[in-house]
DNA sequence: TATTGTTATACTCTATAACTATA
DNA sequence: TATAGTTATAGAGTATAACAATA
């Protein structure tokens, strides 16, 4: 025999599962829309670059090194925001497949110079390629003046300094 | 004997370390740059919730259930992208801080229907005024409106259905 | 004494397989 | 037979502590 209590509660989730989500709240804040255009993106990456087994990470650094021959990890290291341990074993791993040397820096020893060998600059190329074009795919609901503004924006938060 | 080839070497390390970093490649990727600055919005997240012992995803259920008292397990699930083996241990913890009860669905009794506790709405709306606060502080570089021109722009990227 | 880089290790997050209960 | 949810477990990603070599 059903109590009002539960008549109520009945009730209640029939007009829950009627209804559309309301997520007000989390579409409001900037981190968690960031979060979930990231995440929208990511697949389309993980798809298009498992040819060239690449992830985010080992990209960041091709791209870079490309950029910036004989850099020092120390500074690579900043940039991507890879802790020291972290970046050895992902140096290693790129080593290993021949994209890249570890050189002894000659004006401080301490410190090694990275750059990247004949393939590592091929499969720089391809990646990036490869990535500008993914991007653009999984941005195409954007305008190129949308596009540009949207990384105007997200610049403004982690770089407030430059404006 | 410092040879030629050494000579270059050097060179061109002295010059990889005059310059600023090159990132014009990551810097011109709508991925990239979501992924820095969400990364960047996180640490006062953790700062300011960990007084109430929050992660973003622990917010996000509250959030949620907050707004939308009384919807299943599956539906939630589905919205904040968590697979059900870990939405389950997560709920676990919730319910164990007594800010929220798993009901069985008189509906479909396959499933359960979730609502926060009295607690839970305390901590839910304490929670968001907390995460507003830490938002546009993370954000001042941001007018009011580059800031909704920035959540539409993003909100295209992963609702592209939406316009 | 401080810095660069490495090794070892632990912790969190996320993903997968197998199971129970209900439809 | 299919779905909601749970348990157990494995893997990836990230963080920390201790160490060697150089400054």
């Amino acid at each position: 025999m059903p109590t009002k209590k539960h008549e109520q509660f009945v009730n209640a989730v029939q007009e829950a599962a009627d209804q559309p989500l309301n997520q007000e709240m989390l579409l409001s804040l900037v981190g968690y829309n960031c979060r979930r255009a990231y995440l929208s993106i990511m697949p389309l990456f993980h798809e298009r670059m498992s040819e060239l087994d690449l992830r985010t990470v080992d990209f960041s650094v091709l791209s870079l090194l490309h950029a910036n021959p004989n850099i020092t990890q120390k500074r690579l290291s900043n940039a991507i925001n890879v802790s020291p341990p972290n970046l050895a074993i992902l140096l290693d791993r790129l080593e290993a497949r021949g994209l890249l040397l570890r050189q002894r820096n000659p004006l401080d020893k301490r410190s090694q110079t990275l750059i990247l060998t004949a393939e590592g600059e091929r499969m720089a190329v391809e990646a990036e390629d490869k990535v500008s074009a993914l991007e653009a795919d999984a941005t195409s609901a954007l305008s190129n003046a949308e596009r540009a503004q949207l990384l105007k924006l997200l610049q403004k938060i982690f770089q407030p300094s430059r404006g």
